[in-house]
DNA sequence: TATGAATGAGTGTTCATTCAT
DNA sequence: AATGAATGAACACTCATTCAT
């Protein structure tokens, strides 16, 4: 019984050390979080993260990938094969601007490992297998539209995937230069619902024959 | 004689520690880069960098205000106002994309300063006042292009031009992860121009009657 | 195993920094005391200090809390209330040219505090509380020996506490400029003899109706 | 004409600079001051410092040197040989007492030197001249009010020095730390008036037969 | 498994002083 | 005589990481 406690507290551990850092990481960057920061809010002694993730810099890849992950398994569920590819594409639009604004920490993560030129997202296996995965599932959709005669030919699907990120993702990240630039407070819910409809009808003009 | 008056001239070993941070600061965010490595690359003495900007904080912000001058005041030198509404607009997406990609600071210290919250841009007047400008610079194109028939109504401006930066921004300043998500470098030449069209076809399909 | 244990006594390493903290703020002062010079010689890590005092400040604010503590520990310890008047105020003046004697730290300590117009000794409640206990026992000693008729009435005790301190401390905080303007070392074994007698005359003649 | 201006900008530069200094010095003591600011408080260019005075240390001295002989000055000018022994005794103590309370910054500035074991003092020749002068002035009192029969035999100058100084100097520099110890603004003014009645009380309670 | 003490190499920043004009 | 730019050594403080238990 101890014996189990035990192993369950190490996993419980591990736990609060990842959200404790995805936190500080996405808060600070990767150079900017503190070790020291992670362990008290883990609640967790300083020596654990050492002992179960390496070093700070692999905490770091093991938050990135989980996130990496995250996205991908919950774009899976979507199911989008199932529906009809103009449905499966608001959908994902409505879906990926959802996720980033439901997620804060993974646009900081994403940002921050751009900084650092992806180096530790170049070690994950398991990034690439999911992301293609996905990729041929916006793909399949794209193919879908075409045969229906509902989408453009020639759109190219990479593209496409970079664009609806985009849209969302410049919005979201670049909020606080934003709110002075534009004299406005981009967070507001009308702002952005209002940013979620321009979203879709910017994706739908660009893809759809009769959008 | 020349070399002599150099080393002592206080506006260009200004200029040179503004150039030396805008590099390092680029390169590693606010917080991960080193005033020894700005100083020893502005070959100026460390002290000179807080004699002249006060601190490593203040001289990042000095660096990102110049940032957005620059830009603004290249966006002005277009002279959009005296081409047609769709010339106008297609010329504002070439000169983003364009700009970005021969500055990739630019893109990376918005990201810091995001990162900040934009508690330095917060700080400055004059980017509001040329902000503002640029604003209605292409609400003028829009209503321009909407009064000769060729643009849709009811396009705001503020979400135009997000969009117009977040489609090249994106890409640019995700092209790491970009990379290693569609196993292709996103930076070939090829590549670039193919999204240049692709980021022009994308704002014609969302803006003009007949694209 | 003893000395195993020493190195990792979390309480002797503190008492070992602020012992060598005491000896160089008496040194140097607040200002020119060295945190290096301090963890050198308490064969401490410097990480140390802040780690358990937080700041040069907070240490200097430490150390000097614990001289004054010490002086007013060892003042109860001389039980004057159990002594005859005259007795007991003869012990005082001894007493507190001795303590300044053996502690030069201590006056040091004080002048520094001074300089920073207290700012340190203002935030200490443990000082307030003894120094009340200090206060109203010099003032029992004069009561006592009014009661007795011993003493001159309407002597202040605040005066008078301010003087017995007055009349050691001057002496040996100004020790080095007394010595160019006196022509002489003021801390030859019978020079601080004589001081000691004249101090208590001094005191004496001040209080006692027939001294 | 223009040189006569020369030279005396030069000797106000020079008057500037001590008086900047003094304040500087006396404010923060010889390590805390700032060369900055006292180059600009005195209006005068950094480089003129170390043009006039060679040195931080060195201007020090002058600061110090010029101190004492103004309060030596001063006391030269009450011709106390002129006046009956008890009313220059009297005169003395409070001539000390006020002196100190009109310029504090003496007493930092020697409070400062003593930290530095009177290290600039000792190189002063003027110093010994006028402290000689004053002992034996202080010495000739003594015996004139012995002769007269109102002082007592036996009192030693020197420490009838000390001690005049001692009960003013002590009071006003650890004023501070006094406000704290003591519960109470030892600056009000009837608290300073009091001190000086006290102290008047204490030294001729020493000095004289019948006091 | 878990802890808290300990470390050494850096960080931004400051300072007295000197150089060039 | 006077100025302001420039310097290098030092300073208080921080951090990721390891040691001892």
């Amino acid at each position: 019984m101890a014996v189990k406690t035990k192993i369950r507290d190490a996993d419980a551990t591990k736990a609060r050390i990842m959200a404790a850092a995805k936190k500080e990481f996405a808060k600070n960057g990767l150079g900017g979080a503190r070790v020291d920061v992670i362990s008290e809010r883990a609640k967790a002694n300083k020596r654990m993260i050492y002992h179960y993730f390496g070093s700070k810099e692999d905490l770091f890849q093991a938050v990135l990938e989980a996130a990496y992950l995250d996205i991908r398994t919950a774009e899976q569920k979507l199911e989008l094969e199932d529906l009809p590819p103009r449905d499966a594409l608001e959908t994902l639009v409505r879906f990926t601007w959802t996720y980033y604004l439901k997620n804060p920490e993974f646009v900081t993560l994403v940002n921050s490992e751009n900084l650092h030129r992806a180096r530790h997202l170049k070690k994950s296996e398991a990034i690439k297998v999911v992301s293609r995965k996905f990729i041929s599932m916006v793909g399949g959709i794209l193919e879908r539209g075409v045969a229906s005669g509902e989408f453009r030919t020639g759109v190219d699907p990479v593209q496409l995937n970079i664009t609806i990120a985009a849209i969302g993702y410049y919005y979201l990240t670049n909020r606080y230069t934003g709110a002075i630039v534009y004299e406005q407070d981009l967070m507001r819910p009308e702002a952005l619902d209002a940013r979620l409809q321009f979203n879709i009808d910017t994706i739908m003009r660009l893809v759809c024959v009769d959008p």
